[in-house]
DNA sequence: CGTTTTTTTGCTTGTTTGTGCAAGTTTGTC
DNA sequence: GACAAACTTGCACAAACAAGCAAAAAAACG
């Protein structure tokens, strides 16, 4: 087996699991313990996984697991930023949940009327402090992971809907596979949100770019608009550019 | 697993629950203790958590617990202290929004087996937090007054939901009119939440007792519990002893 | 084809890291 | 103030690691 074939196999495995053992990929790949690491730590210095005793990890686990501190938090202030742009009176607005949602919610200018339904508990506190908001609250079963309510109650909520701009985060884009996510019930979540909305806007932390996860929720081409915190001219944008997709 | 990975999983226990047990850690991650204390304190070491004897305590839920501007704090605290003992494990239980019952719910025993449908978006947060606990949010119209969701929509509900034990809070509590409310919406809320419950425990703080408001929800005879921060035998609960209504 | 050069791989050595155990100390509780 | 649980410290052992070296494989060249 050549090296290359090697790099692909174990950044399939990283793609797929999240992480991989030293240990599994002597066995799965028959070399020996030093080769791998050699591998490893190329792959590492070509910035794509993160190294540890005892194996690799994905370098979006972190992203997509330590809410500890509010991770990236500068930047995701500054896509919110951008992304309160799109959001004029009168509009309905769909969102999900997650860090970079709330910290959008905060900025909105003060007097906005418009009506927001959302799949956040958090979400719709923060929405409740304007005055001239309408919030509607989708409920269900509350997923203690993502903090948002999901499961078959909440989409069939969802096809009652008809929003004019759909808001929500992501764990992942890339420019040939598209929106993709880890877990079945958040991806089912985000089909059903995308096909309510005339448009749909994606607030994606720089780093999460260029990733693909397991699961397919929709091609590029369903998405209207892309914010990152990065210039609109900077190089990571430029697989993107090439889309029909307005980037912000 | 990686040693990265067991900081990771400490840290989002710590910011599920605002703390961690030792103990609770090691039957986990199957690890032994020394493990466990040596990942705390390396935790520690980079400002991540605080140790406390027993296990570790998230540093924002610290710095952040100034609630003290909730009103009547004690005595919410000692009324959620007797309530939780109305709870038992298998249990379906319903609640309502507001301080006390937020109080409430952070006080439940960890490890608490039960199924929780709530209007309340801060009463799902706090919920989550626990691992065995089921939580169901009910959708609907925000209410930014009492923060918790309510309309024809949430009714609609709340009619397919049989309950064992709704617990909800009170603005007023009279011993002939029973219990009333101000609004209009609420008032039709409670009404509901009452009628697909076995039973109801009503968290009140002495204040509001002996108080009637404009709109009727129910007689005192609706009531199964009474919870106040009173001694049971304190004069002001007299009158309520007189009715077959469990005082604690 | 053979020879030289480069790349890749596995082995050896010595080092670091992670984990569990044992002994003694502190802490919380009744 | 006694007892158990939780903790600290030091130590030992195994697993994982880094660096240098030599054999093997692949590539380059005449």
């Amino acid at each position: 087996m050549l090296k290359k074939e090697r790099h692909d196999f174990i950044m399939r495995q990283i793609n797929l699991h999240n992480r991989v053992l030293t240990s599994d990929l002597v066995q799965l790949l028959n070399v020996s313990e030093d080769t791998i690491r050699r591998d490893l730590q190329e792959l590492v210095d070509e910035g794509l996984l993160y190294k540890v005793h005892g194996g690799a990890l994905s370098k979006s686990y972190h992203s997509s697991f330590d809410d500890s501190t509010v991770y990236a938090r500068d930047s995701k202030i500054a896509i919110a930023k951008k992304a309160t742009n799109l959001i004029k009176d009168g509009m309905v607005i769909l969102t999900g949940g997650g860090t970079t949602i709330l910290e959008l919610v905060k900025q909105l200018p003060q007097g906005l009327t418009a009506t927001f339904f959302t799949i956040s508990p958090l979400v719709a506190v923060e929405l409740a402090k304007y005055n001239n908001i309408e919030v509607i609250l989708i409920g269900g079963l509350f997923s203690k992971n993502s903090q948002v309510t999901y499961g078959g109650h909440v989409i069939t909520q969802l096809a009652e809907i008809k929003a004019d701009l759909c808001l929500m985060g992501t764990s992942a884009l890339h420019p040939e596979e598209g929106l993709t996510d880890t877990y079945w019930e958040i991806n089912q979540l985000k089909k059903a949100m995308l096909a309510c909305s005339k448009r749909t806007a994606v607030l994606c932390i720089s780093e999460k770019l260029d990733i693909a996860l397991r699961l397919k929720v929709c091609p590029i081409e369903s998405i209207s608009y892309l914010i990152t915190e990065l210039d609109v001219n900077d190089d990571l944008l430029a697989n993107y550019r090439t889309k029909e997709l307005n980037i912000l």
